[in-house]
DNA sequence: CTGAAAGCGCTTACAG
DNA sequence: CTGAAAGCGCTTACAG
């Protein structure tokens, strides 16, 4: 049997109280008698039991990561994500569990009332997202990866789209470029529909190009290869005098490439790809390598692990945090040829 | 306050030893006192605190998901894992941790030793690996997703290698295909040397060769897109008379096939291409959309689960679980044609 | 069928 | 600086 405090109280001498508080520092001990329950402790290999330091303190030290799982995720794998929140909870003496629920917030509200968290970190969070109601009705400390439309009084992280977007078109702007497409993801999925991503892409892609006095494009496209195929298709025919396209989903981002390639368009000679706000892994796989806005996602999840113990641990409530990606030079961007842009066109 | 089961034995006027009873279902209670208590726990809200019933039954009901981020793992995302073991979990009333650990031991030692988590499952399990030994010394339940090379008195699910292959080249047998190569991972990175599916694939693909009177090439390549470009190169000088290759790193896979079309070699009318063991999302990226064995990732996370928790209620330890992945026809693999198979050379 | 009571292994006022 | 004791919210023999 694991020993307890008090078979290291005994051995030492002293009271269990005495025990706790050198365990936690959280009273003076005198040197000596720390000294001997020191030794006690290792002598019997002690090892707190936190199930029962979660009862007493009423304080788990467990939070919960909630995503609706087998759906799309603001850039980068949810398992970085996971990753890295998980280790970021470890590190601060916390334990990280994984409730994959859907976006029904019964479920949520049944987990919570269980008692074996201290705080939730909500992802994948729509423009307007019942879960935070319920988290807020439940009077427990939660925070976002990503964020709802209106996030007054909300403690979140997310992307900083304007940022990461901003790199992406100063790239193809210094390269020449000033007809281009933002090829963003349907929202014909129910789930798309409020996905904060694409709307602040957007909405930072018409500023941007309106302040360079060009022209904004938007073309949607399925989130799979097969979706970025016809989108290839589309592409050609519909904006034939683009020379340069943004890429917001990367699995649709493969298959354009996949898809220009078919139609004989070389990349980047006729047209310069590039990918916003996805993983380095998947925009590898292409050919040409893409030049990309790699996604912060591993960043992002321990930002909002960090965001979410601020309030726990009761300190100042942390402000937002906005992180932008970085871009990562690939070879599917290029200086803009003159010719052959317009030229082009579909067989 | 969350109402406690005082609260419920109160407002029903009996003790909470009864209230206990009809919550868990412990024993023979009255219909009338029944209904007074769930009554009761409706009227008031209550849902039972699992950190005190944690520590009063000696059972946490929580699992713990131990696995070294950042590496590989056997077929299938992280993500597939923990999320359909983070479900499976949950239908049995348990709760998932994760813990993102390095194959330390130390780290190990130290999470068990807190008493938080009835049992581990242990992902990315190597052929022979450390932590097996460390979860044996500490006498706590463990299961493996994956196996040693040594499996004697283990609960393990694994993928079923023999019978995956096998779908892959009766496959290309049924095309014609009669010169095969298997284009496994480079085994150069500290973690992939003693990593089992590369072992286990490479030997069922030599036993199939042999029955079916062929002859077995193995070519290694980097786990990467870069990797497989390079191994597209090296395949058509070193066995130029291949028609087939079967690829067992996804990313390799679509490094291959975009390598190959830079050498202009078309697929599958110069060479087929099978993916082994891999996920459906990176096969449909290539051009054309690969032909694979989808690796069983969500299916082993929730039947690791099943084997620890069988062994932690205490049922029959369960038999070994070997699941075979599942064929599913893309464009990359076609009938041999016999000519120009010997006749392409390299540039 | 139901209850009184001990106990799970800690934390934390409260005394001294 | 240290200890005795109550208490966290349950489960579970043990009685009746």
């Amino acid at each position: 049997m694991a020993a307890t405090m008090k078979d290291v109280a005994e051995r030492a001498g002293v009271s269990i109280a005495t025990v706790s508080f050198v365990i936690n520092n959280t009273k003076r001990v005198t040197p000596e008698t720390r000294l001997r329950i020191e030794t006690a402790m290792a002598d019997l290999g002690f090892r707190r039991n936190v199930v029962a330091r979660a009862l007493a303190s009423r304080r788990t030290r467990i939070i919960a990561l909630v995503y609706p799982a087998l759906e799309h995720r603001i850039g980068g794998s949810i398992a970085d994500f996971i990753t890295s929140a998980a280790r970021a909870s470890s590190e601060a003496d916390y334990h990280l569990v994984v409730w994959p629920i859907s976006n029904d917030a019964t479920e949520l509200t049944a987990l919570v009332g269980q008692g074996l968290v201290d705080g939730v970190l909500l992802m994948e969070v729509q423009l307007e997202d019942a879960r935070v109601e319920v988290l807020r009705g439940l009077d427990i400390p939660f925070a976002l990866i990503g964020r709802t439309r209106d996030v007054s009084g909300l403690d979140y992280v997310d992307i900083d789209f304007d940022t990461s977007m901003q790199l992406a078109m100063d790239h193809l702007i210094e390269l020449g470029h000033r007809e281009t497409v933002l090829l963003s993801g349907s929202q014909e999925k129910i789930s798309y529909r409020l996905y904060g991503p694409y709307e602040r892409e957007e909405a930072a892609y018409r500023r941007i190009t309106e302040e360079n006095g060009m022209r904004p494009i938007v073309m949607r496209c399925a989130q799979s290869a097969a979706g970025g195929r016809e989108a290839a298709a589309r592409l050609t025919a519909e904006a034939p005098e683009a020379t340069a396209v943004l890429a917001a989903d990367e699995a649709s981002a493969a298959g354009l490439v996949a898809g220009l390639h078919q139609l004989g368009r070389r990349i980047p000679a006729d047209l310069s790809v590039i990918s916003v706000l996805n993983s380095k892994e998947m925009a590898a796989v292409s050919d040409p390598p893409l030049t990309l806005v790699v996604a912060p996602g591993l960043e992002l999840g321990a930002l909002g692990v960090e965001a979410l113990l601020r309030r726990l641990e009761g300190g100042t409530p942390q402000e937002p945090v906005l992180r932008a990606g970085i871009l990562e030079m690939g070879e599917s961007t290029g200086p803009v040829q003159r010719q052959t842009a317009r030229r082009r066109r579909p067989t």
